[in-house]
DNA sequence: TCTTGTATTGAACGCATGTTCAGATAATCT
DNA sequence: AGATTATCTGAACATGCGTTCAATACAAGA
């Protein structure tokens, strides 16, 4: 045997990315061998050679990916108008974003380490980007006295942890749906930062 | 060569467990090796079997002992009192507990997926142990009046989520003492659960 | 000093790892 | 139909893995 009936690399190419997701996610980076992966999308790991140099690069594009993904989600998401919209805005934006990929939020979170420094730079650079939106909103409510914050840059790190937290406990089906979770959150960030 | 001078179990023990705690919060559980753990220590990796009958289990004991320390210490430092008074020390103590051993802390959230079944659910109970506490806080400052919770059990999460979330950013000699960041949150805490 | 028990080495086990590549087959183009 | 290109296999490479164990040297107690 050598090459599939019905092979394309258009459909290859996804579901390897699809398949490391999954498994780095579960299992960790250094878990998770490129067999298994190859075993996944049910080819040889020798053809993961094609998509990707190698296994540092398939990872920091999947992250690379999901970053970019994340930016231009909320470039065409953000309300504009006051600061209280536009935090409302972020608060239910980031919520919902991040419970629609659980897989590659957690890996964007986890699996840096495993990055290279030139890597690990380029994706810190995109969340810092990221940071700075929610950031910018803070500092324009707080200057407009919407809010009251002790310290912009570390109600900006802390309502990020605090919403991405969802993800550690938030099951399909379970108690609340997506829009409850968003009610809650809002009322506790909106009211963390108020005048 | 064989037995080394000077060698002893009560000091090759603590420093085994310190070298896997440092290189699997740096690297990650599976990414790190029994003979990397073991050249850290001095020894040669057949030397690590004296200390633990195999590598996840180490990975537990380190896990378990941190919740242990986790929750003896919080039982010593409760102080009693009024729900706002027990809220404003759960923040200052969950962050100052956590600042100071930060691979522990780092450990207990990323690896828990290396853990078998058995392992792994021993250590859930101990977390959800630990949220407990924060959760009969809140509980009853709501009953009371002090606070005005949408849902305490998320609450309890998001608190701990946004608690937590100061290991990832904060670095010793910053901007911010320890105490100051206990400050800016427990304004915020304070606040998002203000009725 | 001699004995007993503790701590460690160093080699070995079988197996898995990331990556490369010549060869083979399917898809596509002329 | 024939030539070309894209896709994949399967074997191989050197290296590293977790773990075991007989041999050995030191520490501690008598």
């Amino acid at each position: 045997m050598a090459r599939k009936t019905g092979s394309h690399s258009e459909i290859t190419g996804p579901r390897i990315r699809d398949a490391a997701l999954k498994l780095f996610a579960r299992h960790g980076f250094a878990a998770v061998s490129m067999r298994q992966i190859a075993a996944e999308v049910g080819v040889q790991a020798g053809a993961l050679y094609l998509y990707t140099p190698d296994k540092e690069t398939l990872l920091f594009d999947l992250l690379k990916a999901h970053m970019d993904d994340l930016l231009a989600a909320w470039d065409a998401d953000d309300p504009g108008g006051g600061p209280v919209a536009r935090l409302e805005g972020f608060v239910r934006f980031h919520i919902r974003f991040n419970l629609e990929r659980p897989d590659a939020v957690f890996l964007s979170y986890m699996e840096l380490r495993n990055l290279g420094a030139a890597n690990f730079a380029a994706i810190e650079a995109l969340r810092k980007t990221y940071e700075t939106q929610l950031e910018t909103i803070l500092r324009d409510g707080q200057g407009a006295g919407a809010f009251t914050l002790p310290d912009a840059k570390i109600a900006t790190l802390a309502i990020i942890a605090m919403l991405t937290g969802v993800n550690t406990w938030y099951r399909e089906g379970g108690r609340l749906s997506r829009t409850a979770v968003g009610d809650i959150y809002w009322d506790m960030v909106r009211k963390s930062v108020a005048a």
